[in-house]
DNA sequence: CGCCTTATTGATGATTCTCAAGCAAGGTGG
DNA sequence: CCACCTTGCTTGAGAATCATCAATAAGGCG
C-alpha cells in the first residue's frame, strides 16, 4: 500500500529526452504555434535571441516532465501534442487540473518549486527554457510580461470555471461541459476529417481525474448520451458531436 | 422558479457606496496593506501618481459590486473586510472560487467582462481603480506587470488546490482544509484575541458554497468534529481549533 | 414582541462510488 | 500465426456518501 502512489504516478525516472542545446535560427521563424503562443511578443529581429535560449524536448506518451513539489528549474511552452496537469493526494486521488494543448505556457510559478505535475497524454513537443533564461527574456522584452499576464489570467478563468463544474455540477453536465469544451477549443479532428468529431488523446482515467468523476460514470454518462442520440462513440478515441444544442442545454445546467 | 436566481444573488441594486474621486496624496503611504498588496512596488516618490487614480469605496455587507458577465470597468484592491468571488448556474447553483481578504487584488480579466461575481461579506473597504487609470499606472510602472503576474500565479496555485479539493476529497477533508486554510491565512482573531480562535466572516452557506457542499454537511461536519474535540464551535462565527494535527491529516487526505 | 435569517439535527433518498465481471484491442513471444 | 498477457472500456449489482426535505431552536432587528 506504501509504493502504491509511486507506482500509479509514473515512477519511471523523469528523465527527459532533450535535443540540441539551442534551437536553430529559424526555428522560432517557422514554428507552428508562434501565432498563439506568448512567443508572438518578440519581433521578428529578436527571434534569434528567443531561439537560442530554447532547447526542443520530446516527451514520449506517459512520460511525466513536471514532478510536483520539485525544484520549478524549467519553463515549458508546448509546440505540439498535449499534455495533462495534475495535483494528487497521498493515497493516489488524483486531479487533473487542466490539458496543456500547443501554445500552452506551462510553469507559472513564484515559488521555486512546482505546484502541479504535468505529464504527456500523446508525444508532446515543447521548448523548453531555463529559469535563468527566462528571466534574461522578461528583462529585454518587456512586452513578453504582459502577454503572461495575459495568459495567466485566462487559465485563471479556466480554473474558476473548472471550479464551478467540479463544486456545482452533476456527472451529465460536467461530462458535457467537458465535450463541449474540447470542440470548441477547436481540437485535432479526426482522421476522417468529419466536422464535429473529436479525437480525445486521453483515456477515460484522464477525464474522469479531470472532471472529478470515476472511470464507470464518465463511461455510464457517455453510453447514456449516446443512447439519447447526442454523441457517437466511436472506436478508439473518437467521438462525434449530434446534438450540440442539447450538449449545451446539459452543460450550462438547463436539465 | 424563475425569479429565484435574481432573489438569491443579491438582486438589490449593485449601486456602489463611493468616496471622493481621487483620494488625499497621504493616502497610500499609511495604508494598512500596502506591505502586502501590489501598491508596494510603486516607489515612495510616485505615490501621489497612485493615490490620484484610487477611489476609496466602501461596501456594506450583503452588497454585490462585481456582476458577472458584465462590462469589466473597474479594478479593486481590498484594504479592509473579506469579499466572496463566485460564479453561477442558471438555475441557482453557485460557486464560492475564493474568498478575497485585505491585500487581494481583483479583476484580473483579460475578455471585457467580468468572468466571476463579488459581494461584500462584511463591510469591505477597496481602492477602486477605473481601466483607464490601471492602464496607465501599468505603462508608468513596469514593475507593477510583474507583481500582477506574481499575484495571478499565487492565486492560480490556489484554484488548483481547490480543484483537488473540490474533484476529490471528501466533506471532511473540505472541511478540515478549508479550515485550514482561514488559520493560515492569519484571519483577525476574534475579540479574546484568542490563538488558534478564527473569526469566520462568512456564513454556513458561503462555506458551503466554497467547499461544493450544502448547509447541512457543513453543519454536520463542524458538529463532527466537535465531537472528536477537533475545534470548538463558539457563539456567532467563532471557532477554536483543538488539535491542528489531526485536522491537518484530515485534510491531507490520511484518514 | 414578532418576524426573518441562520444554524442544527433527524429521516429519507438519490447520485455516484466501489467491487466485480466480461470484452475488445494490441503487443509479445513461442 | 496463434496463445497469452496487458490495458482500457463497458456494464451490472450493491453500498456509501452526501443531498433533500423537514422540524426546531437561536439570534438579530424592526
Amino acid at each position: 500500500m506504501s509504493d502504491m502512489p509511486s507506482c500509479q504516478f509514473e515512477s519511471r525516472p523523469r528523465r527527459i529526452v532533450i535535443g540540441s542545446s539551442g534551437v536553430q535560427a529559424d526555428f522560432c521563424a517557422t514554428c507552428a504555434v508562434r501565432p498563439t503562443s506568448v512567443c508572438n511578443v518578440i519581433a521578428q529581429a529578436d527571434m534569434a535571441r528567443l531561439a537560442e535560449a530554447a532547447v526542443e524536448t520530446i516527451i514520449p506518451p506517459g512520460r511525466g516532465f513536471i514532478e510536483e513539489g520539485a525544484p520549478a528549474t524549467d519553463f515549458f511552452n508546448i509546440t505540439s501534442g498535449t499534455a495533462k496537469l495534475f495535483k494528487a493526494l497521498p493515497d493516489g486521488r488524483r486531479q487533473i487540473t487542466g490539458f496543456a494543448a500547443p501554445g500552452h505556457f506551462l510553469g507559472l510559478a513564484v515559488s521555486d518549486s512546482y505546484a502541479f505535475g504535468a505529464e504527456a497524454v500523446d508525444t508532446v513537443r515543447a521548448c523548453r527554457f531555463s529559469r535563468e533564461k527566462m528571466a534574461e527574456l522578461l528583462d529585454d522584452f518587456p512586452r513578453l510580461e504582459r502577454r503572461l499576464l495575459e495568459e495567466a489570467s485566462n487559465e485563471l478563468v479556466a480554473a474558476q470555471n473548472q471550479m464551478l463544474l467540479l463544486g456545482r455540477k452533476t456527472a451529465r453536465e460536467r461530462v458535457a461541459s467537458f465535450l463541449l469544451d474540447q470542440m470548441r477549443a477547436g481540437m485535432p479532428l479526426d482522421q476522417n476529417g468529419q466536422r464535429g468529431s473529436l479525437h480525445l488523446p486521453m483515456t477515460r482515467g484522464d477525464i474522469a481525474d479531470y472532471l472529478g468523476l470515476t472511470i464507470e460514470t464518465v463511461s455510464r454518462t457517455l453510453s447514456w448520451m449516446r443512447s439519447q442520440g447526442m454523441i457517437d462513440v466511436g472506436k478508439g478515441y473518437a467521438i462525434t458531436i449530434r446534438a450540440a444544442g442539447r450538449l449545451d442545454t446539459l452543460a450550462a445546467g438547463n436539465s
